[in-house]
DNA sequence: AAGAAGACGTA
DNA sequence: CGTACGTCTTCTTG
């Protein structure tokens, strides 16, 4: 083992090592579900935890080649020259490897022109002469030449990376006879092949100890190749070149010029959220605990050096007059916090570029400019601070928050409105990786500061650590909000303030009102179909003579495929497929009764489960109490693409296909002291955006003839006249055109419309043929995203595409079909965002009370105060129909109703 | 107790 | 081999 006293540096060949670890490990069990390859990441990480783990080391790097190109190549060209091309799946594994290092706070290093070797030469160099003891762990053999006292080497076996061979000085003695700086010498006259370098034929390691002992040194040998007899003799003669060359090329760089010194290879404390993200994407369950334990161990290590990061300042906590007085006064952007609690305001911080009033001395020397860095005050939540605060805070005076709503929110429960809502941390950080959102303050916080928000330790009853206070949560909002805020693109800067920030006040309005919901109708209906589900099951029993559990696929499969004996259907994960597709196919090629069964039955269970979870959600917001109605919480950076999400629960996915559904809908009814409900959804506002932004003439004028799209678009396909086309003609183009906003392909247009691909293509080149810009403009679309690295909405909203680029060709035609959804949806988003503060600013701009209460991505559905039916209907028609200027119109659909279900169309 | 997998609801 | 979501149940794993 190393010796305590001193530090232990550890440095790594991360691309060897991987390579090693992909051809040991098997692609298929390391493949994550969206089609990455991760044998190499996972076999490389494994071994660098185990080796973490087993040496302790103090400071850490792992060096990776940038190329196979390097000044070796350039000196002779033949180096390397017959090694096989690098296999694409392993290549795209190293970027994200060096992503998952750089969670782990593990320093990567890699130079134009230089191996890693190289870099492992010189920091073993460095390392040793600075008193580390040195650990060099590479897949080649050429460090060897850098053991000596202070440096050892760990080599893998042939079998992989698991089994790791521990060269120091008198291993290598063993080993090779020589000892380690002459082993290069064995190396040039032996010649290595994978490098490309021919040595002296017939020459191997026994010869070359032999002849090294004998004459001490190469130099020496090559002086007194003359004394050697024989076809050897001969042939070392011949070679001399070769082997000068090969002892130039196979001796490393030991003063390569790096970015960082030794010291800086510290290991530092890991960014746990980091790993744990990265790690779950790349679904490696078993190896984060494992890296969990190995933070502990650092944590401990780096406690001792860790540098404070910029001291918090300690708010102060004035008088709410004074804190009234400062506020008013300020001319800059104010951090707020408001801590909630069961939906209430408890205590309220600020912070500022100005210093707090202190409350004995105020207005003690601030500098020449007055700013002397942000200052933090906070306050308890009382009626003297609410009365204080109500006017700044429903002022026009800047505010930024981190994830406003529910402060919004907790504010609107004491009766106070927020004005000057200016920045959002959390949302704008959403805009800007959509695909890996920062989910909370103390994300962004290491992120963007490289600092750690203090918490509080949730598992401990009298926490050790203290959690930062409002005031301080507001100081880092601000400073995180400046460091994002540099960040942001100005299209996207815009959307977040002309689209975002007026959406989120309208969604915290929309989900403190509710929805009302009728829990007798919701239970009349379960029992009716808990009745039902019990039968079905009975019977489906009957039919194959046994009882099973019909909710688990896993026997429903030893009941198919065992039992009956039916076909094999699509492959899972686990097994095969039994959903409802599969199902209905089985049924038609080996009818069953149990098949029939056994869909009715899910139907039924599904309806059933879908009603229990809202009865159960009724008033379930204990903040607000039993008020019969249900108030989901809308996600709005739940989306890569722009849309909202909806839960606790899901309001966007209330039945309304099946026959039954509706029975679900009407459930949702208008509530006490309003009128009616009314829903009002865009028709088709994907396809008339494709029509937008492909600048089609064919799919423009079909928008603009007021004719049914389908059967316009069916007619130009199949060149009939309108009124000749076809329910099946018209079937046909519905799912090609909504296909296309999807990257659907023709054997997933065969598969739906239950067709032969030969159609299905035929179809598609028909189709094409008569809408050639929308091709046109899916193509052009995808190639400009691989250009840009992400695609942007009609308003400015941008998703990065980092896989465009992946030679996983899986991984590249996913991210292919998803850049050629993205403007698509995120445009729809868009406009339906707009629409809906729009509405609900006007709706309070014209005094009437009527309200909005769902998004369902396409529909609002809206409670109507009485006697305000024109009024709002006007308003919501309007502001959905100019939410956009597109090059068609945007067509509006409204219906009136006492429940969802008959409020619809 | 927590997470994965399969299934299925919506736009 | 069609995009974007959330939630339920069962089953596995710790």
């Amino acid at each position: 083992m190393t010796d305590s006293a001193k530090p232990t540096l550890l440095v790594v060949d991360g691309h060897s090592l991987a390579y090693r670890a992909f051809y040991a490990l098997p692609v298929d069990n390391f493949s994550t579900k969206d089609g990455q390859h991760t044998n190499g990441i996972y076999g490389f990480l494994a071994m660098l935890i185990n080796l973490i783990k087993a040496e302790k080391p103090t400071h850490i790097a792992v060096a990776f080649d940038t190329s196979r190109q390097s000044f070796r190549t350039r000196v002779y060209p033949e180096y390397k020259v017959n090694r096989s091309e690098t296999p694409s799946e392993f290549k795209g594994q190293i970027p994200i490897l060096q992503d998952c290092l750089a969670a782990m706070s593990i320093q990567v290093l890699q130079k134009e022109d230089i191996e890693a070797d190289d870099i492992l030469a010189t920091l073993a160099t460095q390392g040793a002469e600075a008193g580390f003891d040195v650990l060099v762990c590479s897949g080649d053999r050429d460090t060897i030449q850098l053991v000596n006292d202070d440096v050892t080497l760990l080599y893998p076996n042939v079998q992989g990376v698991s089994q790791l061979k521990r060269y120091d000085r008198q291993a290598v003695i063993d080993r090779y006879g020589v000892p380690p700086e002459q082993y290069p010498e064995i190396a040039a006259l032996v010649g290595e092949t994978s490098d490309n370098l021919p040595g002296v034929p017939k020459v191997g390691e026994k010869t070359a100890v032999k002849w090294l002992t004998q004459f001490g040194s190469l130099d020496a040998l090559l002086e007194g190749a003359d004394k050697i007899t024989g076809v050897v003799g001969g042939n070392l003669r011949e070679h001399l070149d070769d082997v000068r060359r090969n002892r130039a090329l196979n001796r490393l760089l030991r003063d390569v010029e790096l970015p960082l010194s030794v010291d800086d290879l510290e290991v530092r404390p890991m960014d746990a959220q980091a790993v744990r993200d990265i790690f779950a994407r790349l679904e490696f369950k078993t190896l984060i605990p494992r890296v969990a334990e190995l933070a502990g161990i650092e944590q401990q290590m780096a406690a001792v050096t860790s540098a404070a990061a910029v001291p918090m300042p300690a708010p102060v906590e004035p008088s709410a007059a004074d804190l009234r007085a400062w506020l008013e006064g300020a001319d800059a952007e104010v951090g707020v916090t408001v801590v909630v609690e069961g939906g209430l305001p408890q205590r309220i911080g600020f912070s500022t570029t100005f210093p707090m009033p202190s409350p004995s001395a105020a207005g003690t020397s601030s500098g020449d400019s007055g700013r002397v860095g942000p200052a933090a005050a906070e306050a308890s939540w009382t009626p003297e601070i609410a009365d204080a605060l109500a006017d700044w805070l429903a002022s026009d005076a800047p505010k930024v928050f981190a994830d406003a709503k529910p402060q919004v929110k907790a504010l609107r429960r004491a009766g106070l409105r927020l004005g000057g809502l200016a920045f959002d941390v959390i949302v704008a950080g959403w805009l800007l990786r959509p695909s890996f959102p920062d989910k909370t303050l103390a994300h962004l916080v290491d992120r963007y500061l490289d600092e750690k928000l203090p918490e509080a330790d949730p598992t401990q009853l009298v926490p050790e650590t203290e959690g930062a206070t409002p005031g301080q949560l507001s100081w880092f909002t601000l400073r995180v909000a400046e460091e994002v805020r540099g960040e942001l693109p100005p299209s996207v800067a815009t959307v977040l303030t002309d689209i975002e920030l007026p959406t989120l006040l309208a969604l915290a309005d929309m989900e403190l009102a509710g929805v009302a919901v009728s829990h007798d109708t919701l239970a009349a209906f379960s029992g009716e179909l808990g009745a039902r589900a019990d039968a079905l099951a009975q019977a489906a029993y009957a039919a194959i003579g046994r009882e099973v559990n019909l909710g688990s696929p896993k026997q429903l499969q030893e009941v198919l495929f065992d039992d009956l004996q039916l076909p094999k259907t699509r492959k899972t994960k686990t097994g095969y497929s039994t959903d409802a597709a599969v199902l209905a196919d089985l049924q038609e090629t080996n009818p069953h009764p149990f098949l029939d069964l056994l869909l009715q039955h899910r139907e039924a269970t599904k309806l059933r489960q879908i009603i229990e979870s809202l009865d159960s959600a009724i008033g379930g917001d204990k903040a607000i109490g039993a008020d019969g109605r249900i108030h989901t919480t809308y996600v709005q950076t739940g989306s890569q693409t722009g849309r909202l999400s909806s839960t606790d629960p899901n309001l966007q996915n209330i039945p309304i296909r099946s026959e039954e559904s509706g029975r679900i809908r009407s459930a949702f009814v208008v509530g006490e002291g309003y009128e009616t409900l009314l829903t009002a959804d865009y028709s088709q506002i994907e396809m008339r955006i494709m029509a937008h932004l492909s600048e089609d003439p064919g799919l423009i004028e079909a928008f603009n003839s007021g004719e049914d799209l389908h059967r316009f678009v069916g007619a130009r396909v199949f060149g009939v006249d309108p009124q000749d086309v076809t329910p099946a003609m018209r079937t046909k183009v519905k799912a090609m055109s909504y296909g296309l906003v999807y990257g659907l392909s023709a054997f997933g247009l065969s598969k739906q419309l239950r067709i032969e691909q030969s159609e299905a293509k035929q179809l598609m080149m028909e189709y094409f043929a008569r809408f050639g810009s929308v091709r046109d403009y899916l193509r052009s679309s995808v190639e400009q995203a691989r250009i840009d690295g992400y695609t942007e909405t009609i308003f400015g909203r941008r998703r990065p595409f980092p896989d465009l680029a992946s030679p996983n060709r899986v991984l590249r035609e996913n991210a292919e079909r998803a850049a050629l959804n993205a403007p698509i949806q995120g445009s729809a988003a868009d406009i339906m965002k707009i629409a809906l503060f729009h509405i609900h600013d006007d709706f309070a701009a014209s005094g009437l009370s009527s309200r909005v209460l769902l998004q369902i991505h396409d529909e609002l559905v809206i409670e109507i105060a009485p006697g305000e039916w024109d009024a709002a209907e006007q308003i919501v028609h309007a502001r959905m129909g100019d939410a956009a200027a597109l090059s068609v119109p945007l067509d509006v659909q409204i219906g009136r109703g006492g429940d969802w279900h008959s409020a619809g169309h």
